[in-house]
RNA sequence: GCCGGUGUGGUGAAAUGGCAGACACAACGGACUUAAAAUCCGUUGGGGAGAAAUCCCCGUGCGGGUUCGAGUCCCGCCACCGGUACCA
């Protein structure tokens, strides 16, 4: 600012001047069926940004990057005649405003309606082309009476396993809905965290620490709701494959969900009653299972464990409660474990095995049990190594040493493997390849009643309340120790006004600290959790396409319209967001669970598709200038408004575009910037010039001329490149095609108006200020309308062609001469040329040319020895 | 360890199996200017031959392969980035 730098081109006044326009004119408002000004005739486009939080530090780099992108594929839809729906909202629950709150005393509301405002004037300063009637936020309470009416919908429903899919409660009819609600409320060992006064979800915690400010946090039992994800595992990865998504993300679902496939086995108690029922994914190594382990938590522990062992067990029990999952895993480098006292009985052999306890064994996985086959698997292998127990080869490598020895053999192996090969030492089993092995063995004990095969996931139910304030509050009450969901009449449930906002510290929640509040009723209270920020952002998606109605969480007209695509042969509709752009940070949880609630809500009838999101794109995050992360404390973060203030809104844009693939990592560069605006400020002389006085004025050059043959070129193939990169996200390259056209067009004069008119529709959705008020100069007379209401311009193939092409000529793969030949020249005529060629010529002195291979258009190889 | 991604000039990058490096940044040279900025024109992967026009060799992380032809396809490695990790 104190370098009153001279502007290239005014952009600082040409910008404010359309975005007021727009404003003022609902430019980008879309018409839901039956709004005024709706056209049926039009196809639609959904494209969606992942909102953002609207933190006090404002909008940085990174988030503009994916929204630009959609602002571009928003504006060329729209150009292209459909119905664009691209709105904008705001996910402003969550613990930086609860905490900022604690601090001050300022309630959370404040700060979130400061911070949206923050946001939404930086937004509007990019230009974009957001619908800001259907603004959303996750805060209002028009908003989340709607998420609570969706919890609802959840909790009085269950899954059924014989329809496999989610039904209301009342089709039940087991003695206890309460046992299969999708929302339900358990005690469960937690991820307590003293310093935030608050449990945290799985993905909440990393190495053992608060995400959120990096606190010690360890595991507690508590009374919490949850829902039931793990009863859609199987829709969430079969599902994924209909969808539009990057192999990785999908990749990173069916990770997290981690199915596998395998079979339980029971083994009984020897000398005692009661069952042991493992997991294993290598059922074909039973025979070689020389112990079994339960998780510390296991029920049957206590059952099973003899008077000598008591004293050993239930220390070790005690300690691994107390060891946080830090402790458990990372920092646990050693196995640990205590013998029960007990056997086992092996049900296909009769062995008696020792039965241990031990925390490598998780009690939320498979069945908490596990037989312990320590030659075929690592940490078996180590605990029977530390512990002396027997190790026991049964799968051989090659077939023939399987078949080969019929004793058994007694050393023990060398080492352990993990691979597939051939079953040994394993009675009707021996030499049978692992994949038969299992199949086999699977038989057998589902014969006998003892096992059968099964599939379990690592995906675990989701820990769905949080000891917060600033949260939707649960639409639940309780009765003599009962829980009961509010009737839809009594929603919105509001959160009680709060002076204090600090956690109780006992974990109860800072609800709890509202006594008339949580008085419901004469013996009725009220939960006192509150539901975690990813519950917001599970269905925005769906309250854009209707945000303000008022009596339903979206109508069914408009989600149809919306959201419904294809439709498939068994007359299901495939669909929902046309284009979804977003980070990959996103990728397992935001994603997983808008999926969840999406097929729930689809299940119960109230969504028309079963996927929320049928094409996703993730943009890659711009690194600071040094190449390193954007960070406060490395100092290199760069601030959009700096940026706008230098150089405008449109070279913003269009940087942001030019610096790479959009979902590649990127480090951000000011000369780019530079560049851009160099490039931005030649498109603007294209059409004016400086006038005596240093004013800026049509430039005398423009004029209703013909274009010649290499300028006709290089329209249409600027038209066909930029049309085609848009589709294909690539703006990039359309940005260089675009500066190709303009590095032809400058030196021209006269320089054709209907070309220039052709370079602003297609630079429009890039820069959309500065390509409007050109428009404005290309247009004399008037007339034309707003460049935002052109349709997209066409390009024609046969200006695309020449008369002659040019051919490279290679001898043995290395280009050598080039030939100019005639586009109808036949392949034999160019052969011929090719090898009248003086500079090919001497490259095949002395050799047999033993083949010419010409592809027509595009090259000759002469292929000689 | 496992899963996924990426490796091309000084830099960001581009290339339906067909002229590697489009477009831009930076650098250098020139024009304009009293000077600078801005703008415009030009050079710019490395090495070599030539007075020059030109020409030759090498080159897309490394090693193999398929092909008339490979940055692109296949096999085997290496490095970096992201995810995940006692999940039986």
């Amino acid at each position: 600012m104190s370098t009153e730098r001279r502007k290239p081109y005014p952009f600082d006044q040409i910008e404010p001047r359309w975005q007021a326009y727009w404003e003022r004119e609902s430019v980008f408002h879309a018409p839901n069926p039956g709004d005024p000004g709706f056209d049926p005739g039009r196809p639609k486009y959904y494209v969606l940004d992942m909102f953002p939080y609207p933190s006090g530090a404002g909008l940085h780099v990174g988030h503009p990057e994916g929204y630009t992108a959609t602002d571009i594929l928003a504006r060329y839809k729209r150009m292209k005649g459909f119905n664009v729906l691209h709105p904008m909202g705001w996910d402003a629950f969550g613990l930086p405003a609860e905490q900022y709150a604690i601090k001050t005393g300022q309630h959370p509301a404040v700060t979130t309606a400061q911070n949206v405002g923050r946001f939404k004037a930086q937004l509007k300063r990019i230009g974009f082309a957001y619908d800001w009637e259907r603004e959303v936020n996750t805060t209002d309470p028009g908003y989340f009476r709607w998420t609570q009416w969706i919890f609802l919908q959840i909790y009085n429903s269950w899954f059924n396993p014989a329809t496999g899919r989610a039904e209301p409660i009342a089709t039940y009819k087991g003695p206890d809905p309460d046992q299969v609600r999708l929302a339900f409320v358990a005690e469960v060992p937690v991820n307590w965290c003293p310093e935030l006064g608050t449990v945290l979800a799985n993905e909440e915690v990393v190495d053992g620490k608060s995400e959120v400010g990096g606190f010690p946090v360890v595991r507690r039992p508590m009374r919490q709701w949850m829902l039931r994800i793990t009863a859609y595992a199987e829709r969430l990865i079969r599902e994924l494959d209909g969808l539009d998504w990057p192999d990785s993300i999908k990749a990173l679902q069916r990770n997290w969900i981690g199915r596998s496939e395998g079979a339980e086995v029971e083994f009984s108690v020897a000398g005692g009653n009661g069952r042991i029922r493992v997991f294993t994914t290598r059922p074909d190594t039973l025979y070689g299972a020389t112990y079994l382990v339960l998780a510390p938590e296991h029920p049957l522990v206590d059952g099973i464990t003899t008077a000598e062992q008591r004293v050993a067990v239930d220390a070790y029990r005690e300690a691994a409660s107390r060891k946080s999952d830090l402790e458990r895993t990372e920092l646990a480098k050693e196995k640990t474990g205590v013998f029960t006292g007990a056997f086992a009985v092996n049900p296909v052999n009769g062995e008696k095995i020792p039965v241990w306890i031990a925390d490598y064994v998780l009690s939320g996985y498979g069945t908490g049990a596990i037989m312990a086959v320590p030659a075929h698997d690592e940490r078996d292998w180590e605990f029977a190594r530390k512990f002396a127990l027997p190790i026991r080869a049964v799968v051989s490598e090659s077939a023939r040493l399987g078949l080969g020895g019929g004793g058994v053999c007694a050393a023990e192996p060398a080492e352990c493997f993990v691979g597939e090969g051939y079953a040994v030492h394993s009675g009707p089993l021996d030499g049978l390849p692992t994949a038969e092995a299992k199949a086999e063995i699977i038989r057998r004990l589902e014969a006998l009643g003892v096992g059968r095969g099964t599939v379990t996931y690592k995906l675990r139910d989701w820990l769905f309340s949080r000891q917060r304030y600033w949260g939707e509050p649960f639409p639940v009450v309780w009765e003599e120790g009962r829980h009961r969901g509010l009737g839809v009449e009594e929603l919105p449930v509001l959160p009680p006004s709060l002076e204090d906002f600090r956690p109780t510290g006992t974990g109860e929640p800072p609800l709890a600290k509202a006594v008339d509040w949580v008085r419901y009723s004469e013996n009725a209270l009220r939960e006192t959790n509150t539901m975690p920020q990813w519950a917001g952002s599970c269905w925005y998606y769906l309250r854009y396409m209707d945000a303000q109605n008022a009596s339903r969480f979206v109508g069914c007209e408009a989600e149809r319209y919306w959201t419904t695509g294809r439709v498939d042969g068994q007359g299901q509709a495939h669909g929902g967001v046309d284009l979804y752009v977003g980070g990959t940070e996103h990728a397992v949880l935001h994603l997983l669970y808008a999926r969840f609630w999406h097929k729930v809500l689809f299940d119960l009838g109230h969504v028309s598709t079963p996927e929320p999101f049928q094409k996703l794109v993730n943009q890659g995050i711009i690194l600071g200038q040094d190449g390193q992360k954007m960070s406060k404390s490395r100092g290199n973060v760069v601030n959009p408004d700096d940026v706008i203030d230098q150089y405008g809104a449109d070279a913003f844009r269009c940087y942001e575009m030019f610096m790479g693939p959009l979902e590649q990592m990127k480090p951000w560069s000011m000369t780019g910037v530079e560049g851009v605006s160099r490039f931005l400020a030649r498109v603007w002389r294209l059409v004016m010039e400086e006038n005596q006085a240093g004013e800026w004025v049509r430039s005398g050059a423009v004029a209703d001329a013909e274009l010649d043959r290499a300028q006709t070129k290089v329209l249409h193939a600027t038209v066909k490149k930029v049309t085609e990169d848009i589709e294909t996200l690539s703006f990039n390259t359309a940005i260089s095609q675009m500066m190709i056209f303009v590095n032809a067009f400058i030196p021209a004069s006269p320089r054709p108006r209907a070309a220039l008119r052709v370079l602003m529709q297609l630079l429009n959705p890039f820069a959309p200020h500065l390509t409007e008020e050109l428009w404005e100069q290309l247009h004399p007379e008037g007339g034309a309308g707003r460049l935002a209401e052109q349709p997209w311009p066409a390009w024609d193939p046969a200006c695309l062609v020449e008369d002659e092409v040019e051919l490279p000529v290679q001898v043995n793969g290395k280009l050598r001469d080039k030939l100019t030949v005639k586009r109808e020249a036949t392949p034999a005529e160019v052969e011929a040329l090719a090898l009248a060629s003086p500079r090919v010529q001497e490259h095949i002195a002395g050799k047999t040319v033993r083949k010419v291979i010409v592809v027509p258009g595009k090259l000759v190889n002469v292929v000689a020895s």
